[in-house]
DNA sequence: GCCGCCGGGCTAAACGTTTCGCTAAACGTT
DNA sequence: AACGTTTAGCGAAACGTTTAGCCCGGCGGC
C-alpha cells in the first residue's frame, strides 16, 4: 500500500468559495496585481475557510525557480563545516529558501550523485566545497546559469564565486609563532592533495620556515589524508622519528585531534614534551586542556557571505567575472606551543 | 533582471529524438511498463544524445511525493545532532530521498514557521526535535497521514512515532556513580522545562540520590535553560552556595561546558576539587583534560532508527498505533569523578 | 477461418500553480 | 455623444511529468 497525500485544496477551492477567478486568488496572494480590497478581503476569508496552503511544488514548476538551495559539504559532524551550515541556513531561510544538506565525505562519486540529484530538483543555487580538482560535473550548473559558490575551497578552473580564508597567511602565522617560540624542527601533518587548502596551508608553512632560515626536511611533512586516523599515524611517525620535531603544525582540526591522540599515547605531555598547532578552531578549545592554540576562521560568516554572492547572482545585482571573497584568520594564541623542550636550539 | 532557468530539455525532445511517445520515454525511465528492449535502447541513446535530465519538480507535481525529508532539530552547531544528522541524511540518501535542515534555537515560532514552510513543500516525512510540548501545529502531518517522527523528545499527546534514549536510566547511573564514589552532597543543572529529556534526567538524578538515602536538597538543583551560558551562571550559583556540592551533573553537553567554564574561572581543579559527570558525549572528549565523564547516546543510531519508521510507514510495511523506540544510553566513565575532597562525607 | 485476447505502444488528461492577453465597464476629454 | 484610456477581473494556456485508457495488429483456440 503506497501512501499517497490525500487529495488537497486547491486553488480553486478557494476561488470557489470566494466566488472569484483563480487568477484573482493568485494575484491577492503574490500581490502580483492590483486587486480591490473588498474581494482581497473575501479571497483572505476563504482562504482561511476552506483551510488552504498553496502547493509550493506547482508553483516551482510554473515560476521555474524552487527557492531551494544545495549544500554540499564533506561531512557535517566535523565543527568546522556545522557553523558554516549555520550560517548558510539562516541566511538562506531569511531570504525565504529552503537548504537541502549533503555530506560527500570528500568522495568524487558521492559528490557527483549529489549533484545530480540537485540538478533534478531544479536548485535554484549551489554552495560547494569539492572534494577534489579534477573533476568538471560543476560546469552544468555554470551553463544553466545557475549560480554557484565555492566554499573554503576552490577549482581554479572553474569560473565561479569562491568564499575562502587566507590560509597561506594563516599557516605563516601558526609556524611563525612556533619559531618565535624557538622551535627549529617544526613538522607538519598535511591533508588530502586533492583539497586548495592543503597546498596553501603547506605554503605558508613553507614560507614561514624559509623566511626564518630554517631549511625545510621533507621528512617532517607527512600526509595525514585530511582524516584523524591519518593524522593519528601521520604523528605517530613524526615522532617516531631519529630526531622527532619538537613542534607540529596539523593543517586541520581532525587531524589535530589524531595527533593529540598520538601524543597521549606516547605519554608525552603538550606542550612541555611537544608544542602542537593547527588550523581550525573549535567552540569548546578553550575549555579543555591543553587549551589549542589555533588557526581560527571566521566560519560563521563565510556561510553568510557565500548566501549573499549566490542572492547577489540571483537578483541580478551581482553580475559580471567570478568575486573572490578572502577572509582573514586569526591566530589563537593558547596553551599548546612553549618553548622547545632543552632551551633554544 | 531576474533569472529564469534556461529553457531546460523536456521528455518530449528525448520523445522526438527517439521517434516514441512520451509515455514510451517514461515507461523506459521508471520501468513502469514493458517495453522492447529496441526501443529501450532507442531511448536511451535518444536521452544522451540530447542530454536530458528528468525534471524532478514536475514528477513530484504529478506523482504527489516529492522524495524529501524535512528534519528539524534545535542547532546544527550542537555535536549531539551533529551525528543524529548524519544518521539521518545517510539512511534518507540511501534511499533516494533528499533532507531539508531546520534550526529552530529551540524556539516556537521558528518551529511552526518551519513546519509551515515544510508542509507548503509537500514533504514525503518530518523528522522532529519538539522545541516544546504545548504546540499541536506538528497535528497537520498526522491529520495529512504524512509520516511524522519525534527525536530525542516526545510530545506525549500527540500520536506518533518516537526514537528515545532512556534518559531516566542514564541519569541515575552517572549519578549513581558520583555516589558510589562517597558523594552525598551533589548538584545537578537542568534544562529547559518544556523539554522531555529535561524532566527524564532530572528523574534520574532523583532516583539515584532516593536509592541512595540522600535527601534531595532543592536548593542544589538549578535551571541552566539547556544553554551554555546558562549552565555557566546555574554552576556559578552552585559554586558559590554556603556549602558548596562536591559534584555536580549536567544535563546536557553545552550546559556541561558553561560548568567547566564557571570551574576554570574559579580556579577549581577537576575532579580533585569537584566532580562533574554530564549528558551527551562528544567524539573528542577523550583527547583533552580533564577527560569528561558522560552518559553516551548512540546518535547515528537514533538518527538512521527514524528513518527506518519513517520509511516503514511510507511503504506500509509498518501500520497501527505510534512505535516508541528506546535505546539504551551507555555510561563512559573518564577521569571527571572523583571522591569528594576531604575524604568521605 | 473467425473471434477474442493480449502485447506493445500511443493519445490525452491530469497534477496545482502562474501569467498573458482579453473583455467590459468606468472614466475623462473634447 | 463619441472616443480613447485606464482599470478590475477573468479565461485559458502553459510548466514537465505520469498514467489511465485506448487502439491496432498478431496469434491461438475452436
Amino acid at each position: 500500500m503506497s501512501r499517497l497525500r490525500s487529495a488537497s485544496i486547491t486553488i480553486r477551492d478557494v476561488a470557489r468559495a470566494a466566488r472569484v477567478s483563480i487568477a484573482t486568488v493568485s494575484a491577492t496572494i503574490n500581490r502580483t496585481a492590483y486587486v480591490s480590497p473588498a474581494l482581497q478581503e473575501r479571497v483572505r476569508k476563504a482562504i482561511a475557510e476552506v483551510g488552504y496552503h498553496p502547493d509550493a511544488i506547482a508553483r516551482s514548476l510554473k515560476r521555474r525557480a524552487t527557492q531551494t538551495l544545495g549544500l554540499v559539504i564533506s561531512d557535517i559532524t566535523n565543527p568546522f563545516f556545522t557553523a558554516l551550515v549555520r550560517g548558510i541556513e539562516d541566511a538562506a531561510t531569511a531570504r525565504g529558501h529552503a537548504v537541502i544538506l549533503c555530506n560527500t565525505d570528500e568522495r568524487l562519486d558521492k559528490e557527483r550523485a549529489y549533484l545530480e540529484l540537485l540538478r533534478s530538483r531544479r536548485i535554484d543555487g549551489l554552495i560547494l566545497a569539492p572534494a577534489g580538482a579534477v573533476a568538471d560535473y560543476h560546469r552544468f550548473f555554470i551553463e544553466a546559469n545557475t549560480p554557484l559558490v565555492f566554499i573554503d575551497r576552490k577549482i581554479p578552473t572553474i569560473p565561479a564565486d569562491v568564499v575562502v580564508v587566507d590560509n597561506v597567511t594563516g599557516a605563516r602565522q601558526a609556524v611563525a609563532h612556533l619559531v618565535g617560540l624557538g622551535h627549529r624542527r617544526i613538522g607538519a601533518i598535511s591533508g588530502l592533495p586533492q583539497i586548495s587548502t592543503t597546498h596553501e596551508r603547506i605554503a605558508g608553512y613553507r614560507q614561514a620556515l624559509e623566511a626564518a632560515g630554517v631549511p625545510a626536511d621533507p621528512a617532517l611533512l607527512r600526509d595525514g589524508h585530511s582524516r584523524l586516523d591519518g593524522g593519528e599515524r601521520a604523528a605517530g611517525a613524526l615522532l617516531e622519528l631519529p630526531v622527532p620535531p619538537t613542534a607540529i603544525f596539523a593543517t586541520n582540526n581532525l587531524m589535530a585531534i589524531g595527533l593529540m591522540r598520538a601524543v597521549a599515547a606516547r605519554g608525552l605531555r603538550c606542550p612541555e614534551d611537544l608544542s602542537v598547532a593547527c588550523f581550525d578552531d573549535f567552540e569548546w578549545a578553550s575549555v579543555f586542556r591543553p587549551r589549542l592554540t589555533t588557526v581560527a576562521q571566521p566560519t560563521y560568516e563565510m556561510g553568510a557571505r557565500a548566501v549573499e554572492l549566490l542572492f547577489g547572482r540571483l537578483e541580478g545585482s551581482l553580475s559580471g567575472p567570478p568575486r573572490e571573497v578572502v577572509l582573514a584568520p586569526t591566530l589563537v594564541v593558547r596553551d599548546s606551543c612553549g618553548p622547545p623542550p632543552g632551551g633554544l636550539r
